[in-house]
DNA sequence: AGTCGCCCGACAGGAAAACGACAGGCCGGC
DNA sequence: GCCGGCCTGTCGTTTTCCTGTCGGGCGACT
C-alpha cells in the first residue's frame, strides 16, 4: 500500500497493476488476457523467483497466486512477499482437493481464494471485491445498474424497480456479466466462457437455457398486469445484449 | 485518540491508530490487515525496540502486544511505555499455558488480554470495547440492531424483540459477525476465518451447524404462535446473510 | 414456404444445505 | 479430585433445489 502512487481503489483512475502468478502458462495468460481486457495492467509469472522479482518491480496492486509452484509454494512466496513489507492483497488458486484445507484463514485478512477450475467472471469479481475492500475505510457498495434493473455486489440483492428477484446462483453470474456489459451484445461463447468454468465440456444450449430462465423471472410481474418491458434482447445469430429495447 | 488532527465529516471523527507488536510477523501483518480493513491506521513492529520508537513516532490510541518477545519482553515494553507517560490503553496477546495469570493483574486501567491462538473478531471486538471505555466516562452502550434483534455488547445480552435469548459463546460470535456485517452476505470461509481461531483446521459444517442451532433459537417463539419471521437468510451456494426477508 | 436458430417444458442426476445423533472435552459444583 | 452437564464439532442421512440434457415447437429470415 504505501507507494508513492495512490491506492488501487475500484473504478479509479488509475490502472489497476495485476500481477499472476501460475506455473501453467494457458491459465496465467487467460486471467491476464481478461484482466487486460477490462483495462487492466497485468503481468506473468510462472514461478517463485519470477513472482518476486516480478512483485518489486511492477509493483502490482493486487496478486493473484497459485498454490501449487514448482519452486517456492504459494505459500513461501507470500511470506517472503509481507517480509519485504508489501501490503499487496492476494488472491490464491488451490486445486480442488488439493490444499483446500490449508488454505484456511486466508479470507480472514481481506485476501481470498478461489478453486480451480474457476470462472474467470467470478475470479474478476472477486478481485475487485478484494481491491474495494483494501481501498480503506468506507469502501462504498458496489451497486449495477442497467434501466429499472439493480444488483447489489456485496448483498447479492437483484431488484427489478421495487421487486426483488431471487436468482440461483448461474443465473446471478450470467446477468451480471450481462449486466456488466451492457448495452454491448455478447455472444453465447463469450457468456460461456466467462461465466462458465474454464474446461467446461458442455458446449450445449446452456446458455439459452439460463437466458430463458432469466427473461422469465425479469419480466414477470404482479398477476394483474402483464409482463414488463423485456430487458435481454436476442440478436439473431449473434447473441444477447442487456439493454432497453431499441425503439 | 486526541491529537488534534483534522478530518472529513461522515466516519468517526478520527481513524483509529493501532499499533501491533509481535515477533510472528504473520500474526502482526493479519491484526494490522483486519484493522485496516476496519478502517483504522495500523502498523506493526515485530520488536520491543521498534515498538517503542514506534510508540513514540506513530503515536497510536491502542496497541495490541504479544509478552513473548524476543528482546525486551511484554512487560518492559509496558513499563517503558507507561514511563514516558502514554496512557495508551493496551491489549495483550499471550500464550495458552503461558503467564496468564501475571497479565491479570495488568488488565486494570481498561486494558486487557487475550489467550493465542484467538478469533480476529474477538480480538478487534476487545479493541474496539477497549477504545470505547478509555474515551472516558460516559462512554456510550455499543448495541447492534437488526430488523428486531439487538445485541448488547457490554452486557452480552441478545434479545428478538422483548424476547431474551441464551446463546452459547460461538453462537454469540457468529451472530455478531452477521449482525456488525448485516446486510452482507457473507461466505462460510469468511465465518469460518474470522469467527473461529487462526489455526483452526475444520474445514467441515461447523458454520451450518452453528446457523442452523442459531435459527432454532432466533425464530423459536411462544409456544402458541408459531416461528418469527426467519432473519439468517441462506444464500445457496454463496453463503449466509442476517436480514429481513425480501418482500 | 422452408430452413435454421432459438425458446422452453420436462426430467434426472447430483450438489449443497439442514439437521439428528453421538462423542470428547472442558468447566463448575461438590 | 470426581462427577455431571453443557458446549462443540464429526458423521451420516435426509431434504431441498440447481443444473444440464433432450427434444418438440415456433418464429424469423431468406
Amino acid at each position: 500500500m504505501g507507494r508513492g502512487r495512490p491506492v488501487a481503489q475500484y473504478e479509479r483512475v488509475e490502472k489497476v497493476r495485476l500481477l499472476v502468478v501460475d506455473d501453467d502458462p494457458p491459465i496465467a495468460d487467460l486471467v491476464a488476457t481478461v484482466a487486460r481486457y477490462e483495462g487492466w495492467e497485468a503481468v506473468t509469472a510462472n514461478s517463485g523467483e519470477q513472482a518476486l522479482r516480478l512483485a518489486g518491480d511492477f509493483r502490482p496492486d493486487i496478486v493473484v497466486l497459485d498454490l501449487m509452484l514448482p519452486d517456492v509454494d504459494g505459500f513461501g512466496v507470500l511470506d517472503r512477499l509481507r517480509r519485504s513489507g508489501t501490503m499487496v492483497p492476494v488472491v490464491f488458486l488451490t486445486a480442488r482437493d488439493g490444499v483446500a484445507d490449508r488454505v484456511a484463514g486466508l479470507t480472514r485478512g481481506g485476501d481470498d481464494y478461489l478453486v480451480k477450475p474457476f470462472a474467470v467472471e467470478e475470479l474478476m469479481a472477486r478481485l475487485r471485491t478484494v481491491l474495494r475492500r483494501s481501498a480503506g475505510p468506507g469502501f462504498q457498495r458496489s451497486v449495477l445498474r442497467v434501466a429499472d434493473l439493480t444488483m447489489d455486489e456485496d448483498t447479492r440483492e437483484v431488484r427489478r424497480g421495487e421487486r426483488r428477484l431471487s436468482l440461483t446462483p448461474t443465473e446471478y453470474e450470467v446477468l451480471r456479466y450481462l449486466m456488466r456489459k451492457s448495452p454491448t451484445v455478447l455472444t453465447k461463447a463469450q457468456i460461456l466462457d466467462h461465466v462458465w468454468e474454464y474446461g467446461f465440456g458442455g458446449r450445449s444450449n446452456v446458455v439459452e437455457l439460463v437466458v430463458s430462465r432469466l427473461r422469465r423471472k425479469l419480466d414477470e410481474t404482479a398477476p394483474d398486469a402483464d409482463g414488463a418491458e423485456p430487458l435481454i434482447q436476442t440478436v439473431r445469430g449473434f447473441g444477447y445484449a442487456l439493454r432497453r429495447a431499441a425503439r
